[in-house]
DNA sequence: AAGGTAGTTTTCCAATCGGAAAAAGGGGGG
DNA sequence: CCCCCCTTTTTCCGATTGGAAAACTACCTT
């Protein structure tokens, strides 16, 4: 991230841009956003073509009309990926990563420049599992039950144990661990990032 | 939502709060904090005592001069997804978005500080979509298909029509629409990010 | 074509912001 | 007490913002 050629109009157009994109993405016309924020219907069109610099409680609204975090509203952005790229993985078509205690199938290993690392595994039961590591990452993980009954330790937390369709959200960089908590193997979607969430100045 | 008592006064005091204990916390004077930001001492001042809502430029200028992250100054209503934080949602835990091609159900609205944003959807039968508009964002996304089969249309490439376990993922940026490609509905997972991919190094 | 409607942009002006500089606080010395 | 220095607040005023409403656009429908 650039941080400091904190450019005025490269911002303020990155939140044009942005702004413009969120509500596009939800299918919102100003007239909606203007009503869920209560803003000004020009207001809003003029922020999205940068026209203007909002004020701190416009900005704060906008973000609260468009139902988003205020912070996804600043996240710098660029661009990578080779524009409009998009790849297919069709069943089979991944490429296995067994280890000890799981059997990952890495989605899309060809596709350079992804900012998620999907993934397709197997979790074996759990009196086969070697309990006694767990693995830990910068990121965050999204975590899916496709098949079975999930137990799940996080390091410093209770065990969870997930069921079919329930998702788990958390900080990989705490140590955590996977296993079927049936007696057959259970089936998992997990998608990584290896982006560090803010370096947290201080605190 | 909760108690998004979004006052302006309220939120703008809030703002007020946090720039000066974060400028005291450091130690620094107005001067320093308006050296370093490029913005003018009273201007500082005035935001520090909430007499005024600063612009976008302006306040994302103050977080720089503070060396902070601007989300830093937002903590407002939501806590920032505290290191080693987790998340679990149950079913039923969703927050609805009902748009006019998708039911979506977001995950984990609750938690801040995603860099990646899950989300459920069902997807309507082809014929009752609306194909005129595709969505656009910046970012990336994975798409997975629970149940059914879904046919997806990327501006500028073939239709492509997913099984049942089968993945996609693109740049988001390209437009895209998603519809059911049988008679009942579909079942899908979303996982986008608005994160832009770190620069490829190589390639 | 003409009319209708939904969405967006432009116009206009009062309200507010932002910066320079002046004024007001605060401590220490001497 | 007065003076000096450093910091913060207030003042003043040109520049910018934000809202209401008018003017455009684009797209249906008749």
């Amino acid at each position: 991230m650039s941080a400091n050629d904190h450019n005025p109009e490269e911002s303020r157009a990155a939140l044009a841009r942005r702004a413009l994109g969120l509500r596009k993405a939800r299918g919102l016309t100003l007239q909606e956003v203007a009503d869920r924020s209560g803003l000004a219907v020009s207001t809003i069109s003029k922020i999205e073509r940068a026209l203007i610099s909002p004020t701190y409680d416009r900005f704060s609204r906008l973000a609260e009309g468009l139902g988003v975090d205020v912070s996804e509203l600043f996240s710098d952005g660029g661009n990578a990926f080779a524009d409009g790229e998009l790849a297919v993985a069709l069943k089979g078509d991944e490429g296995y990563l067994e280890t000890e205690n799981y059997t990952y199938e890495m989605l899309f290993p060809q596709v350079r420049g992804k900012t998620m690392v999907p993934m397709m595994g197997t979790l074996k039961p759990q009196e086969q599992m070697r309990f006694d590591r767990m693995v830990s990452h910068p990121g965050q993980e999204f975590f899916h039950v496709l098949e079975g009954r999930v137990r799940v330790q996080l390091d410093g937390a209770e065990d969870v144990v997930l069921e079919t369709g329930e998702s788990l959200y958390f900080d990989s960089r705490r140590g955590h661990l996977y296993a079927s908590a049936t007696d057959g193997l259970a089936r998992i979607l997990v998608v990584c990032t290896e982006i560090d969430p803010e370096p947290d100045p201080e605190r």
